[in-house]
DNA sequence: CAGCTCGATATTGTCAACAATACTTAAGGC
DNA sequence: GCCTTAAGTATTGTTGACAATATCGAGCTG
């Protein structure tokens, strides 16, 4: 993967991690009520930087905490799913201008090349999987560092992203149509190229659009549920 | 004010709270490094809240920790200010659309009232700096809560709002334009009354770039500094 | 028998002492 | 005289014990 050396050199770092991957891949199951001696025992943590990161993930919104009665990790809905994505579009759709104005000739280079490697996956066949996840939220995460935007890239980095692998986990997705998706990241990235960026905010809108609607119908047909 | 009796039920809440509005009137100034016991005795605190309470603020971006090195409250820019009212612009805008499309005919009313009441404070002419300061958050707070969007209204209101606003103590503004901001509030909440949400986001957009460029020109002009 | 009050228990919130690390100051070598 | 190096100090990170509060169960009353 990209990133993510997990290397916190302090514990609480540590604490916010692990908690923020188990509620991600739903080890700790939405709406569950969960103590937090039982977190430290699991985690082999002691309470001091358990409560410092359940303050950081409160603040983030991936659980709540009512005084004296613990922690419950936050329960999704799929309305909610539609509403992030909603979200996700003009945020990213922002992020995408700033990108084409913005972005560094070798920038634009690079994001070529991510994208060669993920067709490369994808006729290789047994990539599929991993391009749905990873490989998405790679291409993604270029554009939002690339709008030279710190706060823009904050919030869909450290906020909005983590929600959706939530989301993913949740649904075992991979009930994805990757070679459309590719075509729209191709055309997106030659935009950006084209230093357009009232173009590339209008294709990744309609680039996350379109796959809200892609769950929006898998959901309603019972191919996925929450 | 308008709300917030800070009604905090544990400490580590008011930490929080103590610690984001002296940053947010910059009691606390930007790039200052400020040590923990010295927080705890400035705020009467102890040292396990106020770690609780750093974490969050760390995780909203209003602060930066270091290990081992201590805290320092976020520097600001201009050039942050204006990328933050970027953001601003598309999520409002989209904040606008969805309430014009869900906000019950009560909320619209109450909006109506809102804006009455300001018009009223301009009128009576002291009011102009309240109405610059509060009136205007309550404006757009009220817009957030009714899109009916979780998750955009916690961004919304928990991040950006509280930047901005961190940034209006620093330029000691009411540099502001009431007459023609009300009217714009105006447009928006008739496109909404009329459940217009493509005119109502269009409009959102244009009154919060219109705001950007009036910050802009009055940097550059040198009657506001950073 | 249902609803409520009251008490026991377990969990959370808070505190103060201990350990580990980074910054500072001073001394020595080049 | 300046840079490097090393010890001391102060600050942060961590730990375990103490206090406050909510939940749960039992007994009582209507």
């Amino acid at each position: 993967m990209s990133a993510t050396q997990p290397l916190s050199h302090t514990r609480a770092d540590e604490a916010f991690d692990c908690l923020q991957t188990a509620i991600i891949t739903g080890e700790l199951a939405p709406g569950e009520k969960i103590g937090e001696l039982e977190l430290c025992s699991r985690f082999n943590l002691t309470r001091g930087p358990l409560r410092e990161a359940l303050g950081r993930l409160e603040s983030r919104g991936l659980l709540v905490r009512r005084p004296h009665a613990g922690v419950k990790v936050v329960s999704v809905s799929a309305e909610e799913l539609m509403e992030l994505y909603r979200i996700r579009e003009v945020m990213e759709g922002l992020a995408a201008r700033q990108a084409a104005e913005r972005m560094t000739d070798q920038e634009i280079r690079d994001l070529q090349a991510t994208l060669d490697s993920h067709e490369k996956m994808i006729d290789e066949a047994q990539g599929q999987a991993y391009y749905q996840a990873e490989g998405d939220y790679d291409f993604h995460h270029r554009i939002a560092t690339g709008s030279r935007n710190a706060k823009l890239a904050q919030m869909l980095l450290g906020d909005l992203y983590y929600m959706v692998r939530m989301y993913r986990y949740r649904l075992s997705t991979s009930a994805g149509r990757p070679h459309r998706a590719l075509g729209e990241h191709r055309h997106i990235v030659e935009a950006i190229a084209q230093r357009d960026g009232e173009l590339a905010e209008f294709l990744m809108k309609r680039h996350i659009n379109a796959a809200r609607q892609n769950i929006e119908e898998k959901i309603q047909e019972g191919v996925l549920t929450i």
